[in-house]
RNA sequence: GCGGAUAUGGCGGAAUGGCAGACGCGCUAGACUUAGGAUCUAGUGUCUCACGACGUAAGGGUUCAAGUCCCUUUAUCCGCACCA
């Protein structure tokens, strides 16, 4: 029996694909772009995980096929370099980041190698080139420039181990990223982008691209657009305003109480007139250094201290209310303060419930005895002077109407996300190119790019210094504007930064003078289609439209929006179907599996185990159904009838089905069908004694974005002396995926009781004659009235009966 | 708590409202073999000797016809999480 030597040739080609630059994208090129991006990865010392090659794999699919229709695209690579992991490393072993990046780099090189996928390795980039991250730092002078990268004194999440400021994001649920610990609420001086500048325009660009809905929501859920009204409030004592916001104006007439946040300036700039301020102290130093499990504990109630000594009048009825702090009530969010109304917000409820506060119903239609009553589709006002009787949402419009005619309210819009922490305390990240100059202050530094500096340690300095800070002769530096001794800013880009555009410079990668030529950058963007893992669908994905956005309002680049389509891979399980990890000791090392069985199998196989966004489980033993399968195409050569010119007649209709549904299924991202559709037409091959040479021909031209080494073996030994790359991808002839005599299923009372063939197109009354003619038919309907027959052409009869 | 998704054989999973279980794995029997973790052939949802009946998380509904549409419930996963 023929087989092959899949190690042989699967290099043999390789080095064919590679040493031919088979891949290259051509600038300019009159053939249409199609620009294919996957998630550059992270070079980790472990190498590639399965992850990666599905995420790969699927996109390789589409950039052969997109060549095969006679696209010119272009399907990049490159490495986010900085980061963590290496720098940690290089702390204990001593080794340079540099050194330990270039080795990580050349052994994911090697794997994408043998994995065969068809990048274009002229345009690699690393984030960690200063010819790269040169552009990284300009782009920030640019932010810096327009106002949109500034450094404010603020509260930010601190890791006490790793002595690290964290971006909210690093901090999710009150715990570090990394290393887990609890994230404490620091004073800090921070480098922040002005992200907000930038959400409705974030927002707005989802209404113009096609990404996977849950995608789309959860970028909308990050942004949290809401709209209300900010009201003022007074402070009896002093009757200076108390601002709040709310998006439930219409029950302003409940509001029993206000509460402020544990960090609001007020209470600093009235402690002289607060009787129990040494309390509040002790309450808010409390809140700050709260542990994710006391935050847990206290969620069921609600902790806060009463400022005794200021009151709050409420403006529409002129009600005094008192002021309370707690720490349910956040600083960041809003005005940093609220009016509360437990009758109809569960989190006011439960507050006046722990401390005694009135509660008043002003919406009937719960019960507030029990809990808050926060339905906004069928209450009715009450308890509410001129809103009495008013559905919610009259209510609403009508009380914003009267504060802003007055003067005590105003239209505001809210968003959760925050601006952008942007500087890390670490060595391995692109250098903040700022200068901090006693007289001048924060000052550009534009003689870029501003390089990492030499060093030997890499801890981060104690209190959350960055490394850097020791490097007494590279922080001292002139001031350009004044000349005089300034210092550097020491902190770096966080790692987010580097990805923000890397899918501009594939564009360009090699240009000295631009980020990228704006004339390549028009002919290849936007990205076609984007690929990568679920948990960048927000931070990354949003910190990178945010960053072309602001360079297509500076002309820089020529679209707003980055990406046309986005879709996300879902996660690979353990056999044990549990995610991959280390301790459970369920990890499958995808070069493993390239060793046993290939790169054409493994490529397959990936593709092949589920649905494509869905996670699904690893199993050792469906792998073998991928390696049989693509072995029987292979001794399909013995079969191959060398005089036979066409299609052998009785597989025209299944080729022609095939090339369409696998057409479409690979635009649909339903490579699992796609694969089992040439499954299906597989066995087809297998029941003839011979197949003619095009038969197999087309064969290996659907299979080739799967298994690219196989079919190119294939094609040679079939005495092809073109590669499988420029081989047209097969067009179908829509007539004959139908078959000309269909099966009719006859039903009745809806119960299959037999089938019958018949001419396509037959007519109704062919259809209805046939179908009672069946005994099988007849045995339920003898001694019943038909009440009814209804007739679908080409699918079902079904006969009613009682 | 809010938002989103998912639920189909022993397993992974297919099914524009029209023959549920494609395709693959596994399993059973047979063939070829010194051998089989190779290959080929046939079979494989459940109950029943069979006719047949029952089957897509549970319950209801719409329809000639429901895995698919609508309502209720349950479970699992993901995201956000005191967002005012």
């Amino acid at each position: 029996m023929k087989n092959y030597d899949i190690k042989k040739v699967e290099k043999k080609w390789q080095d064919f694909w590679y040493s031919n630059s088979s891949f290259t994208a051509v600038d300019f090129s009159e053939k249409t772009k199609y620009y294919a991006l996957i998630e550059f990865p992270y070079p980790s010392g472990t190498g590639m995980h399965v992850g990666h090659i599905k995420a790969f794999t699927s996109l390789d699919v589409v950039a052969r096929k997109k060549r095969m229709e006679g696209y010119n695209v272009l399907f990049p690579i490159g490495f986010d370099a900085f980061g963590l992991p290496t720098e940690n490393y290089a702390i204990k072993t001593g080794i340079h980041p540099r050194e330990v990046t270039n080795r990580n780099i050349k052994i994911f090189t090697n794997q994408l190698k043998r994995a065969g996928f068809s990048f274009d390795f002229s345009r690699v980039v690393d984030t960690t080139q200063a010819d790269y991250y040169k552009w990284t730092q300009w782009i920030f002078l640019k932010l810096f420039e327009k106002g949109l990268a500034y450094k404010a004194h603020s509260y930010v999440n601190y890791c006490p181990s790793c002595q690290v400021v964290l971006a909210n994001e690093d901090s999710q649920g009150g715990q570090c990223d990394r290393c887990g610990s609890e994230v404490i609420q620091k004073e800090k001086d921070v480098w922040f982008l002005k992200i907000t500048a930038y959400s409705e325009s974030l927002l707005e660009g989802l209404e113009h691209v096609d990404y996977l809905p849950r995608i789309k929501m959860e970028q909308i859920n990050w942004i949290g657009k809401s709209e209300g009204v900010e009201v003022k409030f007074k402070i009896k004592e002093n009757n200076e305003d108390l601002l709040i916001f709310t998006t439930r104006a219409d029950t302003l007439f409940g509001v029993t109480f206000m509460v402020i946040a544990p960090e609001h300036p007020l209470i600093e700039r009235l402690k002289d007139k607060i009787e129990n301020y040494s309390e509040l102290q002790e309450y808010r130093n409390l809140a700050a250094h709260k542990t994710e499990f006391e935050r847990l504990q206290m969620n069921k109630g609600k902790t806060g201290v009463r400022i005794i000594g200021l009151n709050a009048i409420n403006p529409v009825n002129g009600k005094v209310i008192p002021i309370f702090v707690a720490d349910y009530v956040m600083l960041a969010y809003g005005t940093g303060a609220i009016m509360a109304v437990p009758a109809h917000d569960s989190r006011d409820f439960s507050f006046a419930k722990e401390h005694d506060c009135p509660i008043i119903e002003v919406i009937k239609g719960g019960d507030i005895n029990k809990e808050a009553y926060t339905d906004i589709e069928e209450g009715i006002l009450c308890n509410s002077d001129f809103l009495n009787g008013l559905g919610v949402k009259e209510a609403q419009v009508k009380i914003t109407e009267y504060l802003v005619s007055r003067g005590i309210g105003e239209k505001m819009i809210n968003y959760k996300m925050k601006d952008w922490a942007f500087n890390r305390q670490r060595y391995w990240g692109e250098p903040i190119p700022i200068i901090k100059c006693p007289h001048c202050g924060y000052v550009a530094d534009n003689n870029l790019p501003l390089k990492l500096p030499e060093m030997e340690h890499f801890q981060p300095g104690t209190d959350g210094e960055s490394p850097l800070a020791s490097l007494k002769d590279w922080v001292r530096v002139k001031c350009p504007i004044c000349n005089q001794m300034a210092e550097r800013e020491t902190d770096t880009m966080p790692q987010w930064a580097g990805s923000s555009w890397y899918f501009l410079r594939y564009c360009d990668p090699h240009n000295n003078k631009e980020l990228a030529s704006y004339d390549k950058m028009k002919y290849w963007l936007p990205v076609d289609w984007y690929n990568g893992g679920m948990e960048h669908v927000t931070r990354h994905m949003i910190y990178s439209r945010f960053w072309n956005q602001f360079l297509y309002d500076e002309g820089i680049v020529p679209v707003k929006e980055p990406y046309a389509r986005r879709t996300a891979v879902g996660l690979i399980l353990g056999e044990d179907g549990e995610k991959m990890s280390k301790s459970r000791g369920n990890i499958v090392d995808p070069i493993d599996i390239i060793n046993e069985y290939g790169a054409d199998t493994l490529r397959t196989y990936i593709l092949f185990l589920g649905e494509y966004e869905q996670p699904s489980p690893w199993s050792e033993a469906g792998i073998k159904g991928c390696k049989r399968f693509l072995d029987r195409i292979y001794r399909f050569l013995e079969k191959v009838d060398f005089q036979a010119k066409s299609y052998s007649k009785e597989l025209e209709g299944p080729i022609n089905k095939t090339i369409k549904d696998v057409g479409s299924d690979i635009e649909n991202v339903k490579f699992n069908t796609a694969i089992s559709k040439l499954m299906t037409l597989s066995n087809e091959y297998a029941k003839y004694p011979k197949l003619s040479k095009k038969d197999l021909e087309t064969f290996i031209a659907l299979l080739n974005p799967f298994a690219p080494h196989l079919c190119e073996e294939i094609n040679e030994q079939l005495g092809n002396n073109y590669s499988m790359v420029n081989t047209k991808w097969p067009n179908y002839d829509e007539s004959k995926t139908i078959d000309n005599t269909v099966i009719i299923a006859v039903q009745v009372n809806g119960k299959l009781r037999g089938t019958f063939p018949i001419a396509k197109d037959s007519d109704k009354k062919a259809l209805e004659e046939k179908a009672l003619e069946l005994e099988s038919i007849k045995q339920h309907i003898t001694g019943k009235t038909i009440r009814k027959i209804i007739v679908v052409p080409n699918k079902i009869v079904n006969i009613v009966v009682n």
